[in-house]
Order: C-alpha cells, then structure tokens, then sequence
DNA sequence: TAAAACAAACCGGCCAGTCGGTTTTATTTT
DNA sequence: AAAATAAAACCGACTGGCCGGTTTGTTTTA
C-alpha cells in the first residue's frame, strides 16, 4: 500500500521532467507522461490533482537539490565557497542539458501563471539574500574589494545563468566548461583584494 | 492589391508578438491571433503557410531590429561603443518587458526545433563575433586589458541577458536599471587598461 | 475486507489547418 | 470612361485529432 505507490509517484515525476523538459509544459500532455511513466491516467489523477501541482512539485525537487547543494557548502570561508562553486562547472554542465530546459520552463511559466510566480519568487529572493550576504561577508572579512554586495549578486548569478543559457542554445559552439571557469577567474579577480 | 495587405500581414505580427510574448508559443492559438487582429483564419493562412512560418518571420523582425541598432554604433571607438550600451540601458530595460519574454520562446522553442533553432543560430554566432573582434581591437588599441576576446564576449553577453532574465522574473525585486550599470561599470573596469 | 492504487473508456472543448465561396483590387478591353 | 476579366485577398464554417480531466470499475495491499 506504500511501496508502489512511491514507486510510481517517482517514476511519474522522472517523466515529467524528461517530458516537459523536451517538450515544454503546454505540449508535455499528461497522456504522454503516463504513457512514459507506464501507468494510466486514473494513476496520474490519484497521485496528482492537476497538471499544474505536478508541475509544482517538480519545483519543489528542483528547490530541495539546490538547498541541499547550498547547505553542503556552508561551513567553508568565502573565498573558498566561491572556489567550490568553480569546481562543479564540469559536473553542471554536464548536468545542465537534463535540468536547464526545465528550469527555463519554471522561469517562462513563472512569468504567465501567478501561482507559479508565487512559489518561484520566494526560494528566488532567498538565495539572492544567501548570496549577497555571503558576498557582504566576504568584504568584512577584507578578501574582497569594497563593492555592494547586492550588485555583485545579481552580477554573479546573472553571469551563471547567462552562461548556462548560452551553452543550452549552442553546445558545440564553444568550451563552455572553459569559458564558465574563465569568466569565474575573470569576475572573482575583480572581487578580490590583491 | 497592396496596401491592404500590407497592413492585414503588419497587424497579424503585431497581435503574434503580443500574444506570443503573453500567453507563449504553444497556448497563444491562430484563432486567438485572428481575433486579435481582427481578420479571419482564411486572411492568416493566405499570408503565412504555418503557425511556425509565422514565428520565423517574427523571428526575422527581431533580427532586423537587432542589425540595425549595430549598424547604428559601428562608426564609434571601441569604449565609446561600451559606453553607448550603457547608455541604452534605460531604454533596454523599458522595452524589456514587451520584446523579452518573445525572446525566450524564440530561445526555448529553439532549443527543440532543429529548423527554429537554425534559424536564431545563424545570427547568434554572427553577433559573437562581432562582440569578440570589438574587443580583440579595444585589446589591439591598448585601451583594454590582455583578455581573450572570445571569453569576454561570452563573459559580458551572459551577464546582460541573465540581468534581462532575472528583471523579467522579478521586475520589482530590484532597481535592474541601476544594478545594470553597476554592473557595466565593474566589468567594463575589469576590461579597462588603467 | 476495506481502503488505497490503479486501469481504461469516456467527455466536452479547443487546436491547427482546410476549403468552397465572396469581396476587393488591379488590369485589360471596349 | 465604362465594362469585363483576372487575380489577389479574405471569410468563416468545418474537420479530425488531441487535450486535460472525470468516471466507473477492477486489482492490490495492509
């Protein structure tokens, strides 16, 4: 009475997500994602009240990844979080094309559905805030320059996301590994105090 | 025999865009298109073969508006032309709100279909390298650091479209227009030759 | 054995695209 | 200048198919 019904309520949201990440939310029907899935509609239906709380569960997978990928580099000192984010540029991107289409998904719908807005703004301010405090630490602590902390967040994430978005329209047209570790040495450079 | 097609083809892209930009590619339906600009399905698939043909030629404006707006600063120096960017920001950001999420549908649909994605690749390889060859001069005139161009050309297009990105989510989280060109300042600074 | 989990047929509505017919416009003929 | 013709522009009812969601009935499991 547990077992399976997890086990189908995951293979569900693993559909979904290769789903709607090629085909987009509107064209991802729910007929596809149950054939997919291997199970019926009436299965979809017990598990999930719409396609749009599926659709608010699948941000709710992504939010917890993140949470957890941030929680795991807490303890370090600046400098050395910024470091850490560096080193996983190879495995995001390597990650990026499974999960970068559903986040542009997240993005475009959050822009159109309010409910969406809503659930996506929130965990949106709260890392800005996480990261323009680790950035307002890191000048206290005197290894970075004197720059406002809430530009140089939208700065860094802006760069990130731009670079990730790029690399998800051309792959091939450039190294993108080497041109995000780059950029990071680039932009950290004009951070820190020399 | 013209001018009364000129202006039925003119309203249907102008409704397209509208309702591309609000409601997405896939949701935003001829009919609706139709009503918006006041004409029947009959006049919409006398001017275009396809809904996608129509997403193409919309797609064929933007780029248009793009060319000429470079063309427009081709006659400056290097800096000069950093500085008129800048200078646009404010005009960038008000217009953003309309043209950008058009942009990302032409991105993401671009990502799923080979012909759209021909399409917008073209010109997108065009306009990096126009970007790398105005910063391989500014380093050839001596007014720029000793940075790879190619890098830097990414660098600075991944910061302006994940700033756009992240004004189009959250408009009000911000004052984008001022982090914008804080932002400009600290990168163009990184760039500049002291 | 009762509730949870699932299957499958089914529904109203909307979709992109078609088609036969009509109006508007430009050109040619008278 | 008017009439005739041809062609482009347009209309809107219609189609087949798919969509999200419901319903009804069956199997699985605690």
């Amino acid at each position: 009475m547990q077992q399976r019904s997890e086990e189908t309520q995951a293979q569900i949201i693993k559909s979904a997500i290769k789903l709607f990440a090629t085909n987009g939310y509107t064209a991802a029907s729910v007929d596809m994602i149950c054939k997919d899935a291997g199970i019926s509609k009436g299965a979809f239906y017990h598990h999930f009240e719409s396609k749009q709380a599926l659709f608010l569960a699948l941000l709710d997978v992504w939010l917890v990844t993140i949470d957890k990928s941030i929680e795991a580099s807490r303890e370090n000192t600046v400098p050395e979080t910024f470091l850490l984010i560096t080193d996983a540029f190879p495995y995001i991107f390597k990650t990026a094309n499974e999960g970068l289409p559903m986040f542009l998904e997240f993005w475009l719908q959050a822009s159109r559905d309010e409910k969406i807005w809503q659930a996506s703004i929130t965990p949106y301010r709260r890392y800005h805030k996480y990261f323009t405090a680790l950035i307002k630490k890191g000048v206290e602590e005197g290894s970075f320059v004197e720059v406002d902390p809430e530009v140089a967040s939208r700065l860094i994430v802006s760069t990130a996301m731009g670079l990730l978005l790029q690399s998800l329209l051309d792959p091939k047209g450039a190294k993108w590994e080497q041109v995000a570790r780059e950029s990071a040495t680039m932009l950290v450079n004009s951070l820190l105090k020399k």
